[in-house]
Parts: structure tokens; C-alpha cells; sequence
DNA sequence: ATTTGATCATTC
DNA sequence: GAATGATCAAAT
């Protein structure tokens, strides 16, 4: 945390410079430049393994994009979505559950007009879900997950859920993996992930800022 | 080929 | 303008 606080206030081009880190003019082909930054700078064993970024701490890392208002100006993706294999599967065994047991969110005034390397990084702060934010986050998980468990995956689009949706997450739309399909085969579709809506995040914004 | 880091870009 | 759907690079 300590690290955290000292580098807010600065810019991501500031901080990058620092670390003779790379710094691209725009985000088109380096979407996730802002996230490798941060994880490198604060330490989080690299990588795109499948465990907390801060493995020995359990805490994952997620930078929060936000606008000149304060609030996110994107959803936040958490995890990707099993789509086979789901009997006998539970919110609480989920990886949603253990990805967002214990978050260090990072938010960076991120606005589109703004180059990435004059992004400003935020006051970052430690967050564990409160009762409410289990539940609803466990009743759109539940919900979905149960139309992917009948096959029904198709039915599912990016409206669905109070605060976690689930959306493509894919190299491109052709892009097909392993599917629980309408009569119980499988058969292929787009892989998917799961996203906090703007709602939820900003909740959290709220309620450590304010509450 | 998949997961993680997300943001871009079109649609609503 | 917000939300959904599409997309990109690195790491494994």
C-alpha cells in the first residue's frame, strides 16, 4: 500500500518513465498496457496465470478506468466463464467468488481524450465484498451460469445480470470454444467473460470515498 | 489454444 | 451518452 500511495497523483507516462517501461501513443493495439504498468511497478508476479496477482496476499489487482466525473468509464472484467463441466458447480467454489475475495482497485483518470502516458493514477485501496455485493454478485452468477448448465447460451447477452454481466472475451468474433449445447452435446460458441457493470464499481468508489 | 491485461467501436 | 459486442498483445 505503500507503494500504491506513492505513486498516486502521477501520470502513467511519469510512473512508465521511471521503470523504463514502454509507453504507446494509443491503446488500439495495447489494451491492456495500463494493467501490465501497474502489475509491474507494484510487484504482482507477471503473467497471465491463473491465480491472484498478488499470489502470497491473495489480492488481485484491477485498475479502474475513470472519467473527469469520477465514475468508471468501462465495465470490469473479471474472470472468464465455464461453460462446460458445470454439475454440481457453485457460487461459492466459483472463480468469480475467489477473484473478487480480495481486490486492490487502482483507479486512473483515464478519459479518451486524455494520451495514455498523461493518464493521472488515483488513490488505490484495498476492498473485500460486503454481504449485499456477495449476494447479488452470487444471483447473476447463479442465474447465468444455470441458462449455460440447460444449454441455453444463446439466450445470454450482455443485458442480463444487476451488476455482472456476461460478454464475449475473445481473440475475435470467429473465435469458438467447448459449448453445454440445447440438447445436452456440446458444440462450439464465443468464449465469454465476466464483467462488473459501471454500477457495481462505481458503488465501490462510492462507498470507500464517500462512505 | 487459452487466460489475463483491458479498451475499442458499433449499436441501442 | 451508455451499454453491448468485438477486438488486440503478452504470457503460458
Amino acid at each position: 500500500m505503500q507503494r500504491v500511495n506513492d505513486i498516486a497523483g502521477i501520470t502513467l507516462g511519469e510512473l512508465a518513465a521511471q521503470y523504463q517501461f514502454k509507453t504507446p501513443e494509443h491503446l488500439l493495439k495495447e489494451k491492456g498496457w495500463p494493467g501490465q504498468l501497474l502489475e509491474y511497478v507494484l510487484g504482482a508476479s507477471a503473467g497471465s496465470k491463473p491465480v491472484p496477482d498478488f499470489e502470497l496476499l491473495g489480492i488481485e489487482l484491477k485498475s479502474l478506468p475513470i472519467g473527469y466525473n469520477g465514475k468508471p468509464l468501462e465495465t470490469t472484467y473479471v474472470t472468464t466463464v465455464p461453460l462446460t463441466g458445470l454439475t454440481g458447480a457453485t457460487f461459492h467454489d466459483s472463480n468469480v467468488k475467489k477473484k473478487l475475495a480480495h481486490v486492490l482497485w487502482l483507479p486512473v483518470l483515464a478519459e479518451r481524450a486524455l494520451q495514455p502516458i498523461d493518464r493521472i493514477i488515483g488513490s488505490g485501496f484495498l476492498w473485500q465484498p460486503n454481504t449485499d455485493q456477495i449476494n447479488q454478485l452470487q444471483r447473476d452468477w447463479e442465474e447465468q451460469i444455470e441458462l449455460i448448465a440447460l444449454g441455453k447460451i444463446e439466450q445470454i447477452s450482455g443485458h442480463l445480470g444487476e451488476v455482472m454481466q456476461i460478454r464475449p472475451k475473445a481473440a475475435n468474433s470467429k473465435a469458438l470454444t467447448d459449448v453445454i449445447g440445447p440438447h445436452g452435446k456440446l458444440t462450439k460458441t464465443l468464449p465469454r467473460g465476466f464483467y462488473l457493470k459501471t454500477k457495481f464499481t462505481q458503488q465501490i468508489l462510492t462507498e470507500h470515498f464517500q462512505g
